[in-house]
DNA sequence: TTATGTGCAAATCCTTTGCAAGGCG
DNA sequence: CGCCTTGCAAAGGATTTGCACATAA
């Protein structure tokens, strides 16, 4: 990376992320990281790398995959549906929310009613709206305990 | 089918079901709908499978597949998580929601703040919360009008 | 009988991985 | 120079599709 980069402050910015990261400064994260930071449209991976290979023609999808997972992986962006892709049907016919237990990856029902026309006023203007769910994700119950007893007995 | 299956209210149900939809009723759809209806696992494709062979051992997966993907395309059952899967990823780190639209696949931010709180004091017994966002599908003001269009001039 | 549904095998598609060469520190 | 990164090729895994046979209606 030249001297002239320093200049730029996504490019220190960058490199202090990096360096808090212990990883390498290479050409291919930096510009992978110019293109998606701040970026709101929630790019594909073709998205991101037909942008990143205006910048680096060699670039491979393949690096772009594994830059993009370690930035998922370390929380610096964020992976809308992840590739933990297996099908998964609910024959719930009830408007209804889901808990994701990050651990086991079961998936349980629960009902904040609230969310649904607190979601449709704020969505409103986006579109018509069919469904609303809330999502959320965290640690279920019997993987905290199995946690804690680990915890307890090294 | 046997008349003897007739007394049973799910068959009923189910013949009910195909009639309406145009289907011809099926041991193996029936299986399918028997171990899905009501059934608040969230099963993934394997789980629905086994199940079905205890009934019908020779019923392949692809069969499964087919069928709960006929159900949802109806609306019989619900996809979590559909394998529509070409990875994501967001950049913005503040707390956000999602709207996501089914005609043209885009995905776009809005803020519904309320909902986490709300969402995080429903799911509260069933474990830890890590986050929460509230995602909305339904269909975009650009392909609204473009479906405005198309039908005003035939 | 006739069109729909199903099993089987193979094709697709997306993502991940192994490995040797390249490049940062 | 040594270890982390990357490109390339290939493997992996989930889901879909083509086709001939089976079977509801």
């Amino acid at each position: 990376m030249d001297s002239q980069l320093d200049r730029d402050p996504v490019c220190r910015e960058f490199r202090a992320l990096c360096r808090k990261l212990g990883w390498r400064v290479t050409a291919s994260r930096l510009a992978v990281y110019r293109f998606v930071r701040g970026n709101k449209s929630h790019p594909v991976i073709d998205s991101v790398w037909e942008a990143v290979q205006r910048e680096l023609p060699n670039i491979s999808r393949e690096s772009v995959y594994r830059i993009l997972t370690d930035f998922a992986d370390k929380g610096v962006i964020y992976q809308l549906e992840k590739p933990d892709v297996v099908a998964r049907y609910d024959s719930n016919p009830r408007r209804h929310d889901h808990f994701y237990c990050e651990r086991c990856g079961r998936v349980f029902d629960f009902s904040a009613d609230e969310v649904d026309a607190i979601a449709r006023a704020a969505a409103n203007k986006l579109g018509a709206i069919t469904r609303v769910e809330a999502r959320v994700t965290g640690i279920c119950e019997e993987c905290l305990r199995k946690e804690q007893t680990r915890t307890r007995r090294p």
